[in-house]
DNA sequence: TTTCTTATGTTAAATTTTTCACACATTGAC
DNA sequence: GTCAATGTGTGAAAAATTTAACATAAGAAA
């Protein structure tokens, strides 16, 4: 019986994973618990659990080997395997995205940007062409999508993304200001940018107060 | 003495502004922590422990009142006082920003976008002119800045802020690939789309093990 | 080979977070 | 005005998360 592991966890693992790239790209080849929890600013024995949940990935007197623990990081994270993303959504923020993740390493591959704005049909951006929503069931039948990404308003937003639910596609990525209403099944990954700047502004605001 | 609120309850916050907002929106004129915590799918317990670290909002047997339950988070926020952002790169991700928080009501203004590549000199996004880097320093010390938005490449982002900073600027909005190493009184809130990305692949590897 | 040092994996303790449970204030019906 | 129903605020219990402690495996030095 496997033990599920906690969202907390899962929230870290993708530092580590930026970290460690970063110790690849400056050469060093093996670190210890205690040198990687005095770079991240968290414990070493938040390290060593977190990274116990996945199996035993270091050594007894040695540490851990860096690109080995990368790559298995990179195996627990899925990111071994390609993921095909469609942009629902192709104003600013969706072209942000398909710029951004092109320029990622990892498997994410946008394959389709899709908008309802008659004016972007056919641009291209980043050699991605611009589609009309009503070629998206086509498509996505004819094509393997693995995650559908939602840079739309949050007025249709949540008709959408049970439209593609149905067409069978099982993970969202969520940038719409609103929470998605569907099926239990349904990986959603949300980015609310306004609940992220409101977080700020709290601290900002708890900053200042202190100084008082 | 005051205790410290856990950034738990504080990531929490934002959403029930949120849902708050919609309630208005609704015309819903009050609620009780039992059908905000349906709707919200948490517990009612959560809910009420959660507003209860600022103060008693609601009223026995009543419930609370939606207007000023929202009108009362969004002081604890801090969005009641006006916030002056300003972005540092004007690519797409910077120019999404300035659309969206433009079309945000809350008193967060984004006033000015710098760029470092002079193709983009000049030129206006939502009425907002587009700087080149080296009038930063002149516009800082002209005009209130509170919160600085970095969305470039991450190879300056450390560099850049740190100026920023020195500039007087207190609060980053970190869109760069990288955690910012910043004085101790800096608040920063990262929004790291790499790692909402993985974290996304992670459910979905974990979801589909589920399956099989 | 032997000894000393390092640093993991893991169990246990401490702390934090979440949920439960209920006394009692307020509402609304009659 | 009385009384049942509602539903908060809160103290306590339960659960989850984080930190500490340490037995011991592996490496390094002599």
């Amino acid at each position: 019986m496997e033990k599920e592991i906690s969202q907390a966890v899962i929230r870290r693992i993708p530092r580590y994973y930026r970290y460690l790239g970063e110790l690849i790209d400056d050469g060093v080849e093996r670190i210890s618990s205690n040198e990687l929890s005095a770079r991240m600013r968290v414990t070493a024995s938040q390290i060593r659990q977190d990274l116990n949940n996945f199996g035993g990935f270091g050594q007894q007197g040695y540490g851990y080997n860096v690109k080995y623990l990368y790559d298995e990081i990179g195996n627990i994270l899925g990111i071994n395997q390609q993921h095909n993303i469609i942009v629902i959504g192709a104003g600013n923020l969706g072209q942000a995205l398909a710029n951004y993740v092109k320029f990622e390493k990892r498997g994410f591959v946008i394959i389709g940007l899709f908008d309802v704005n008659p004016a972007l049909n056919g641009i291209s951006v980043r050699g991605i062409k611009v589609r009309m929503m009503n070629e998206l069931e086509a498509f996505v039948k004819k094509e393997r999508v693995d995650i559908a990404a939602l840079t739309m308003p949050k007025e249709k937003a949540d008709e959408t993304a049970n439209m593609l639910v149905s067409l069978g596609i099982n993970a969202i990525w969520n940038f719409a200001h609103l929470d998605l209403e569907l099926p239990e099944h349904v990986v959603v990954e949300n980015v609310h940018l306004s609940d992220s700047l409101m977080q700020l502004s709290y601290n900002i605001a708890k900053q200042r107060k202190r100084k008082e």
